[in-house]
DNA sequence: CACCATAATGCCACTGAGTGGCATAAGCCT
DNA sequence: AGGCTTATGCCACTCAGTGGCATTATGGTG
């Protein structure tokens, strides 16, 4: 049991020291959602999920800098990758916000781990209920935003330090991945990664028209068939 | 004394009860962002600022949802005038964006608040440097946002509730505004509203370009002034 | 003006998140 | 094995936020 043959494991091969960090953090997360999901957020404590790990909640805030941020790890994880995606991405003559698209589908091609896509589901579901969870959420996402500029800047050096383009376009970028995880998350049944794929081209797609839509008092076709 | 002539101050001839709370609530706003930018956010306790103000913790509470609400009051009741515009502002056949910027910056144009720029300026300076500050603010955007997602929604009863088009247009509006008001804090010396409309009308024009914005690896000067 | 009903306030004790310090144990390296 | 490094556990502490209840102020009425 503890020495497998074949690198199944892909983060195998590391100190034992490391890979038991690994564990407990995953273990972490496993148990925090279980728990938050039946219990609900604030009605679990540190100290109960810490228990149920076996680990001083000294520990825990050796692994995550707070309560919210280890319900947050699955969608951490994704951006994490997407930024080192960004990292070597070419923009090969198309527009920042198409190139940006690519890198969030190729990182989200690469959320190979056992069961992403129910843990990012419970993650989300739980921010939806959890105010500090969701605002929590918002500013990583606005941080992990703020950390592509840099990525963006530092690669192509952009004329004006100042132009507001580049930042707009990663936050449509966030907008739009938002819409399709909400649209994911509210779907019943098991989620697969190819379905939020598909919702956040949906998403992209909708960012042009939503420049130009128009409102009228009545306007067009009102069919609530 | 009773009986002013003119309505020289708006939010009077309240019962006296209610005024109080108006001063209590005004002077915890002050202080707090005078203690703050001190000794900074996380170097003030809310016993220290109830102190200041002698008030009880506890009334602190009934007035604000938490430490970091007192400090968001002014952007807070920005939102909250944008909400009521929104409900009686005219399409008049031009995009929602636009529309939403109207809104906006009629909003602006009403926040004639004794000194409301500067309590503007230093909430997003404290913000700036304080992440739960932060966070806090940008969930209260998102709730904003839902809100005035549902008030187009119950004005013109849109075809397609799922039609992720006006949620991107409201997305596409607060992250040109925060742009803004980014820009407008950075500045040197005093703010005036005027400025702050200007910026949101510059970040609001930069919107088109930001979706086809292209980046080569050297890319040229585009001076947008 | 006195009176009661209705709030707002203050006080106290309590929970729970998050932190610092230090002793202990576990993995690592010749 | 030996010591060196690094993670862990434990303890005590600060501070945000809440519930309960007594106290005080306000508004309205006879």
């Amino acid at each position: 049991m503890t020495t497998s043959p074949s690198p199944t494991t892909p983060a195998d091969r590391l100190p034992l020291r490391e890979r038991k960090k690994l564990r407990t953090r995953q273990a972490l997360i496993d148990t925090a959602l279980e728990l938050f999901t039946e219990r609900g957020f604030d009605g679990t404590t540190l100290d109960e999920l810490c228990a149920a790990v076996e680990i001083s909640k000294r520990t825990f805030f050796r692994t995550f800098s707070s309560k919210e941020d280890v319900a947050m790890a699955p969608v951490h994880d994704l951006w994490t990758v997407f930024l080192d995606d960004l990292e070597s991405r070419e923009p090969g003559g198309r527009p920042v916000l198409e190139m940006l698209q690519d890198a969030l589908l190729a990182a989200l091609d690469r959320m190979t781990a056992e069961g992403w896509e129910n843990r990012v589901r419970l993650s989300r579901r739980l921010a939806e209920k959890t105010p500090s969870m969701d605002a929590h959420g918002l500013h990583f996402c606005d941080r992990t935003s703020r950390a592509a500029l840099a990525v963006l800047h530092r690669r192509f050096n952009l004329a004006d330090p100042h132009d507001l383009r580049p930042r707009l376009a990663l936050d449509m970028l966030v907008a739009a991945f938002h819409c399709a995880l909400e649209t994911w998350i509210s779907r019943p049944g098991a989620p697969t990664r190819a379905e939020l794929a598909a919702h956040t081209r949906d998403a992209f797609t909708a960012i042009p028209g939503s420049l130009t839509l128009t409102l009228g008092l009545r306007e067009e076709a009102q069919t609530p068939s």
